[in-house]
DNA sequence: CGCTGTTATGTCACAACATGATGTAATTGG
DNA sequence: CCAATTACATCATGTTGTGACATAACAGCG
């Protein structure tokens, strides 16, 4: 058995070269929507998941590495350069002082409200084009 | 009217912060197959754009920029990898010489076989997964 | 035909990003 | 109280995406 799948039509190479690029699309969108407000995606990303967090208004540096899923020290440079622009800030656990609370800052907030605004509207427009995708090419088959 | 959106409710940051946790997921997954292949996953989704395309057995440098939303000289420079990986080989276009056909190579479309059906398998047990964050924290409001 | 503008691709320098290797301090478990 | 683990951090390195710019080929027009 040299491989365990079966291959790929070419309505399969096709949906998923469609679903692929209007992930980029999105992705493109909540780039340049970061970057009208003076961030990357990344920085934006990682306000939200501070953010998103249901029970507590911060985040542990680790806990935001496995949010975004890059390495640790990835994240580590990240908040650096966040906490640099003005939008989080540091502060250390006072129970594990190993432990390091990301926040937002006023400013950081700010500029989330904004963004998440804009993504939230974005994406109700866009409801249903990622399902298109597997949907109708995938799950007819099925 | 400072703004043209209301402003988002603790269910919004939730809903999109897991969203984009998902989405990294998927990405993550992506990627590891590539990386398992030997490419990364920009290399698989040019592979990915060539392949997709329902009329021809080849794409130019600027139909792969759109695909994959990224400027023209950044497609440039990622061609030129995959070519020297030997993923794709450069063709100049008979009717208009400043095009350049860019086709797969055995090894390049033998990679993609196999990165394809595993994301095939990848999105269908998936089927959903991108649903839930939108149409359950956004649709059911509207 | 020759000039101009546009299109398609390519080059270069630069900053953001992600990783591997490694380090340091704090906590935990025996 | 020592060893192992955990959480964060630093450094060097390679990939990636962009802006600024360059080159070559086509298209339209007088």
């Amino acid at each position: 058995m040299p491989s365990p799948h079966p291959a790929p039509t070419p309505q399969d190479y096709q949906a998923l070269s469609e679903f692929r690029y209007q992930l980029r699309r999105f992705l493109r969108f909540s780039e340049d929507a970061a970057q009208a407000e003076g961030l990357t995606g990344l920085q934006y990303q990682l306000l939200l998941h501070i953010k998103g967090n249901p029970e507590r208004d911060w985040a542990l540096v680790g806990e935001l590495a496995e949010r975004l899923q890059i390495q640790q020290h990835g994240t580590v440079a990240l908040v650096t350069r966040c906490e640099a622009a003005g939008l989080v800030q540091r502060v250390r656990s006072e129970t594990d002082r190993r432990q390091v609370q990301v926040r937002l800052t006023a400013r950081g907030e700010a500029c989330l409200k904004r963004l998440a605004a804009l993504h939230r509207a974005q994406l109700q427009s866009l409801s249903g084009v990622f399902q298109v995708a597997h949907i109708s090419a995938f799950n007819d088959q099925l």
